[in-house]
DNA sequence: CATTCTTTATAAAATCTTTATAACAAAGCC
DNA sequence: GGCTTTGTTATAAAGATTTTATAAAGAATG
């Protein structure tokens, strides 16, 4: 179950990549490269990172034409890393949508600070909310309610159920949902599951004995159905 | 009263405040000005500015201490001018709360677009007082009461209380917690927090073995709910 | 010195894993 | 058809493990 945050870095020089690299994957975060801004705007849409650091000096497009590009769409933090010292760069890159500006050389403990500054006031929302009928499941929030009220899950309990709802509809096979709750090592635990989703439909369906949200798919697993 | 935008600045240097002073009001800023951290601090609660510009050389309180006072219950942009350029000054500052850090001398137009991001970014949280119940958390007086009376909280216990609050609702994990309240080096000091959640709940719950307010989400962290 | 924060210890609670057993359905056989 | 066999699922409950609550001692702060 993990899902490192991940960090878009546009440099063409491969020292500076590489140096990146180093101190934010060491820091927690997951590095995605790219060497010019035509690879850097397509990566950005690619992996939706949630932080961008963007240098000015691009081989192939001007660094604040990536910038404008990339703004029309990504809503993140972007942050300039720059050779470029001018007032200007510096004011005309801030107004067009970046969100801070170092030059190069930089110092790398400022510029994660820096980071996670950026990456801490954003509140990222993703539409983290699911209705069904009188069952809600707030993703962000980790919290489900069951006509208004607040049911009481554990952490698998409701891994398992924002897995089966996100894929509601979706048959999801046995295999499939104890790897991604559970991880590689438990495919064959199938036990485990009829274990927990009895659990859930204690909690989460009108008649446990005639579930109407996770339904049975014999001999293959289970699905959610959202009607 | 009117309508203009308010900028504080906290700075001792007479000559700093001027040039400051008419840079922000030509560009339609009204500014206001404090000579040291306490006055910053008392003027930072009355007229409850858009954007704090602060100096870190001031001559009656360290400057880090008037930010985390700030901090307290102060929500909008913080930009650190100072004339210590250090790394450790710069990363303290901004895993403290600072939005920005500009070492003097400072160019203005830059500050002026540094000043245009932040904020424009900053979703400002209006309240500085919550109401639940028979529960208030007022946050720029830094009290809490219950059933009209105050109740005595520390520094730390009501950070939490305030974090717990600002978040009502969410299951915030240990991590953001510890994060949020002791910061980077603590992610792993789950029991500081046991503590203290332990401590509140005798302060502010009705009957603190069957918590209504601070609920435990077990495996995860911690929720607060507001009814 | 009093207050607050940090650390330790231990009891209690919650959760996860495992086992046992019952129920059910499909298929094959007499 | 009725019966057994076989494969699958449901559920309760015991055992093991993890997580949490709380008091209290020690350290730091002012």
């Amino acid at each position: 179950m993990d899902s490192k945050q991940t960090i878009l870095i546009i440099d063409d020089e491969i020292q500076i990549r590489r140096l990146l690299e180093i101190n934010l994957s060491s820091n927690g975060y997951r590095a995605v490269e790219a060497e010019t801004g035509k690879d850097g705007c397509l990566l950005a849409a690619s992996v939706n990172p949630i932080l961008i650091i963007l240098d000015l000096g691009l081989p192939d497009m001007d660094g604040l034409e990536v910038l404008k590009k990339l703004r029309d769409w990504y809503t993140g933090p972007i942050i300039i890393l720059s050779v470029r010292n001018s007032e200007e760069d510096i004011v005309r890159a801030l107004d067009n949508g970046a969100n801070d500006y170092l030059t190069k050389p930089f110092r790398t403990r400022e510029l994660l600070a820096r980071i996670r500054v950026a990456t801490h006031q954003v509140i990222r929302q993703q539409d983290a909310s699911m209705v069904f009928d009188n069952l809600t499941i707030d993703l962000s929030k980790h919290v489900a309610t069951k006509n208004g009220e607040i049911i009481k899950l554990t952490t698998t309990e409701f891994s398992l159920l924002a897995l089966m709802a996100k894929n509601e509809g979706r048959v999801l096979t046995h295999v499939y949902i104890l790897q991604e709750i559970w991880g590689y090592g438990y495919t064959d635990q199938t036990q485990y599951l009829r274990v927990f989703i009895a659990q859930l439909r204690k909690k989460i369906e009108d008649d446990p004995s005639k579930p109407t949200l996770l339904i049975t798919e014999s001999g293959i697993g289970y699905r959610f159905s959202g009607v």
